[in-house]
DNA sequence: CGGTAGATTTCGTGA
DNA sequence: TCACGAAGTCTACCG
């Protein structure tokens, strides 16, 4: 990685055009063809960057960054006035990052607990396929009626329209003309769950460490 | 600005568990209280991080970043096993970043050339009222019908199915029942432009560089 | 390489 | 403060 201080002025044109007056900032070079600007202030994005794949030309007082693939015309010109500092650094092969995704666990959590989304519901598989993707959840219900469950952290009603799509496909195959939907989230906003109730989709919001503690009451998280 | 490398392991427990196992990292610590922690790879985003408003607790060996406001638990732990190096830049004020959002530049030069979204349309407002939200433009055609527009720079599904929304609430409107939709994009995916034909909604690329011709045909950018 | 779904999305705006 | 929609979204995954 190499970290470069300077006084510069940062042009972008691509998708937008934008220009950084010349400012002492901090360039990021990734192995990888990253590369971002950074001021002390804008939090967490970068005031300017590109993504890779990327091509760097170099020439004193003068960064040319471009997009290698596609047509894109993105282009990112950094003029130098000074350089404060310059340095590289070898950081080798990070190992990974270990992380645990919520919509996944979450997903697990309720496949050995299908009667959180709904009672009576008993699992028929996870992933069940349709020709424009996975439900996350097939069950069936107290009267062996189908019902399509859709997981996610947050209940949009982008996850309503997808379950809505979902359905629209299912209720077409034999047999599972009355399948029912039901949306499964930790939270579920209030024009989500306007729009489910008008199209006839329940809404359950269930409680990750409930379900965790559910399945491992003696779960220690993080324990030495 | 702090820029710290590092090897280091960092723990981030919050909405998720994640954990960076030890290895040379790159720790970037805005005056906002912005906290990253970049590794060599992994591109844009950083590895680990957290956003203002953050508390910062240091001691050595040990920094602790944690959310000041909020009920949030968010915590970020920097284990340091060796400072490589760590220096501090006072950036300044690097002056506000100029940009042209092409998606409102879309909207207001469609609002002045609503032709360019059908033949013979004329504008009857920009930001019609719906209940569930604003349709970009309401415009009449030749037989004053109505016909409501939705602008986006990248016509996708999404998209379609935001102007069905809008236009399932539009025809309930007394007086509105006929009205159509067009969709207006400076490209429009192929799963969209079939979604949009199935539901009798019309596509309509535009150019961007072109509106900004007919409307200003001297205009120069970045004139000195 | 294109399209889709997820994200500790982040960020801005309006109620 | 909350909630929603846009973003140069970015990134992983799958065909």
């Amino acid at each position: 990685m190499r970290l470069i201080v300077a006084r510069c002025e940062v042009v972008y044109s691509g998708r937008l055009s934008a220009v950084l007056p010349e400012a002492l900032r901090l360039l990021m070079l990734k192995d990888d063809g990253s590369v971002m600007v950074h001021a002390d202030s804008g939090g967490y994005k970068p005031q300017n960057w590109m993504t890779p794949p990327t091509v760097i030309e170099e020439e004193p007082g003068l960064m040319v960054v471009r997009k290698r693939a596609g047509a894109s015309e993105d282009r990112l010109e950094i003029r130098i006035a000074e350089v404060v500092s310059d340095v590289t650094h070898d950081m080798g092969e990070a190992a990974a990052l270990e992380k645990h995704g919520v919509e996944r666990e979450l997903q697990e959590l309720l496949a050995d607990r299908p009667e959180s989304c709904g009672e009576g519901l008993r699992l028929v598989r996870r992933e069940w396929p349709t020709d424009i993707g996975p439900v996350d959840l097939m069950c069936r219900d107290d009267g062996d009626g189908f019902v399509a469950v859709e997981i996610k952290r947050v209940g949009t009603i982008e996850a309503v329209e997808q379950l809505t799509r979902y359905l629209e496909r299912i209720c077409a195959e034999p047999g599972l003309a009355h399948c029912r939907g039901v949306l499964a989230a930790q939270t579920v906003k209030p024009q989500a769950r306007a729009l489910a109730e008008a199209r006839g989709i329940a809404c359950v919001t269930v409680d990750l460490a409930l379900l965790r503690g559910e399945r491992e009451p003696d779960l220690t998280l993080f324990a030495a």
